[in-house]
RNA sequence: GGGGGCGUAGUUCAGCUGGUUAGAACGCCGGCCUGUCACGCCGGAGGUCGCGGGUUCGAGUCCCGUCGCUCCCGCCA
């Protein structure tokens, strides 16, 4: 005997006739004293079962003691509705199952909360998951991002890549994001860390011939979650040899276009644009840029060179955006401080209003050049950042993405794809002053720059590339350092000394000196890729099983105090009071 | 580490400037009901207003602290 031979949202007209097993949860009674009806529900869909006491008896007296998300199996045949029974709202609304017999195979106490109730509380929600999975919209996602992930895997095989498992416990790296941290019995004292990503695995990979590698790679981070960030993620990993650049993104966009397809989904056209971080800072003051509106930056730094505004004269750098819309007092006010947030001193601005007048503290030390060059139509407002050329880009980067989404600019049935390319290799950390990587530290430089990333490591543009859909970061990669004396020089530029390189990266180092092929690759977030597949607006929403924001599970209650005995076997000491862990 | 928001039946919410016994809907329990489909009708149970302290004749409401959740900044090589 099987437990059911169809699924209850499969059913149709054409099933009339049919005698059917189904099983699955009892969505809603309609318990009318003789006739019952039940809505029988499984991942597929909602069918309604009939019991009417004259035709089953049995089951009848059964169907009184159904209750909510009680699991059943029913016993009967399809039969077509009376025409003025059909329920035009559901796909099973033509047909119902008229039953002969009635199980109840396990029952429910009263839920926690009603699975057809919206804006449930979320920690609710993961505190009893498996109510949750069986919602429609937690259904949806699961099965789309298995669907996404199924197509990535399967274009990936079919490009030749091979599926190579790296380890999840591996070295510490205490200067990238904070490492999950996991003692080990048999090396008291010592430490793995959860990999935070496979980067220096996946290069030996290639060191090591496979020269299509790829994985769905789990990655560690203990920093603080986010809407669209989790302790424990996944990405789409992938790594090759004798490539170029162009090679890598043509891969991750076969990807990209596989998913689209997957889901039936118009894909973006390829190739994606391609943007270098430079003009995408001058140009959105951002290395994301949300491509769905225009709202470009301008330069204005010429034309203020001697301002009698003396802000302008004296910045090394002045930009603006022409928002469409005449602000107000009130909102300009708003605008300031968003500015002042990004690092602005202030918001100079000319608004022409929707009779083409200007209103503006500044108009009057304008030349008839300037405000000729600010000219623009009734009904808009020129904003102004004008300070050192980085924080200019930050302020209007900052305005750009704060009107686009206030003034709702983006035209959201658009899917715009980039590729940000030529990143800055190094740049200044303000609190040490010492150069840091942009990307990471084994990212190649540009041909020919080589002798600079000692010499002058400010003006090296790396390799690396970031792909952008809609304004948000899929992920990032780079073609790599293969030359071992290229990659001291980096270590040397970041004033990490040989010895420090050694102790942290000696094996990476020592595997570039036997016969490293030129490699390069990249990673894609696979969970904010599928958020954005789905339209939700957190990752939670198409994780099975999330954290929530204070980094704990409500449905397990870990993470949890441990045994001091077992502690001690491990050479470990809590230095929180019990009471307080 | 910093800033903002939220916390009232099982759930989603209302509860004004402090003022009788804290309400509604859904859910739950009991009863009636043979064509319902968010079934309907009748009846009922259910509250430490997150927790602690304070102000007040009187606190769900005001103040302080604390806990939980959440969003953002920092952080995320």
């Amino acid at each position: 005997m099987s437990w059911r031979d169809t699924t209850c949202g499969a059913l149709r007209a054409t099933d009339a006739g049919r005698r059917v097993t189904l099983a699955g949860w009892a969505d809603t009674r309609r318990d009318l004293g003789g006739l019952v009806f039940v809505d029988l529900r499984d991942h597929s869909g909602k069918v309604q079962l009939v019991i009417n006491p004259e035709h089953a008896p049995g089951a009848a007296a059964t169907a009184h003691e159904i209750r909510n998300e009680f699991v059943l199996q029913a016993e009967g045949e399809v039969v077509l509705r009376d025409p003025a029974t059909v329920n035009p709202n559901i796909a099973t609304g033509e047909i119902e199952v008229k039953v002969d017999a009635l199980r109840i195979v396990s029952r429910s106490t009263p839920l926690p909360f009603q699975l057809d109730e919206e804006n449930v509380d979320e920690t609710l929600r993961i505190r009893y998951r498996w109510l949750d999975l069986r919602t429609e919209r937690m259904q949806r996602n699961l099965r789309l991002s298995h669907t996404v992930i199924a197509a990535m895997r399967r274009r990936m095989d079919e490009l030749g890549f091979v599926d190579v498992w790296t380890p999840s416990m591996t070295k510490g790296t205490p200067e990238g994001a904070r490492d999950f941290l996991v003692p080990v019995r048999l090396q008291p004292g010592r430490f793995f860390a959860l990999a935070q990503s496979p980067q220096l695995f996946k290069q030996l990979t290639q060191i090591g011939g496979i020269d299509r590698y790829y994985q769905i790679a789990t990655c560690w981070r203990d920093e603080d979650l986010r809407a669209d960030r989790q302790f424990e993620f996944r990405q789409l990993d992938v790594e090759m040899s004798f490539v170029e650049r162009e090679d890598v993104l043509d891969v991750l966009e076969e990807a990209v276009v596989a998913s689209f397809d997957a889901l039936g989904r118009e894909p973006p056209p390829r190739p994606f644009p391609r943007i270098s971080w430079h003009d995408a800072d001058l140009r959105y003051g951002s290395d994301k840029p949300d491509l769905r509106f225009g709202l470009e930056i301008q330069d204005a730094t010429e034309v203020t060179r001697g301002s009698q505004f003396g802000v302008f004269a004296s910045a090394p750098a002045v930009r603006f955006l022409v928002a469409p819309r005449a602000f107000s007092r009130a909102e300009l006010a708003r605008l300031e401080e968003i500015a002042k947030e990004w690092g602005a001193k202030g918001l100079a601005y000319l608004v022409r209003d929707e009779s083409g007048e200007l209103r503006s503290p500044i108009a009057k030390f304008l030349s008839e050049q300037e405000l000729a060059a600010f000219a623009s139509d009734p009904g808009t407002t020129v904003l102004f950042a004008a300070d050192e050329p980085r924080t200019v880009s930050r302020v209007l980067g900052g305005l750009r993405t704060h009107l686009g989404r206030e003034l709702e600019l983006a035209d959201t049935t658009r899917d715009e794809f980039l590729w940000i390319v030529d990143f800055p290799l190094f740049e200044l950390d303000e609190e040490t002053n010492r150069w840091t990587f942009v990307h990471h530290p084994f990212t190649g430089v540009q041909p020919g720059q080589e002798h600079l990333v000692e010499a002058d490591p400010g003006a090296c543009i790396s390799q690396a590339y970031d792909l952008v859909w809609n304004g948000v970061e899929l992920g990032s990669g780079s073609i790599r350092i293969h030359d071992q004396e290229l990659q001291r020089a980096v270590f040397r530029s970041m004033g990490m000394g040989e010895e420090e390189a050694r102790a942290k990266f000696g094996f990476l180092l020592e595997a570039l000196e036997m016969g490293a092929p030129p490699h390069g690759g990249f990673a894609m977030g696979i969970e904010r890729f599928v958020m954005l597949m789905a339209g939700e607006p957190d990752i939670r929403q198409i994780l099975a099983f999330p954290k929530v924001a204070s980094g704990s599970d409500p449905l397990t209650g870990a993470p949890t105090p441990y045994p001091a005995a077992a502690l001690r076997e491990l050479g470990i000491q809590s230095i929180v009071p019990s009471d307080q862990a």
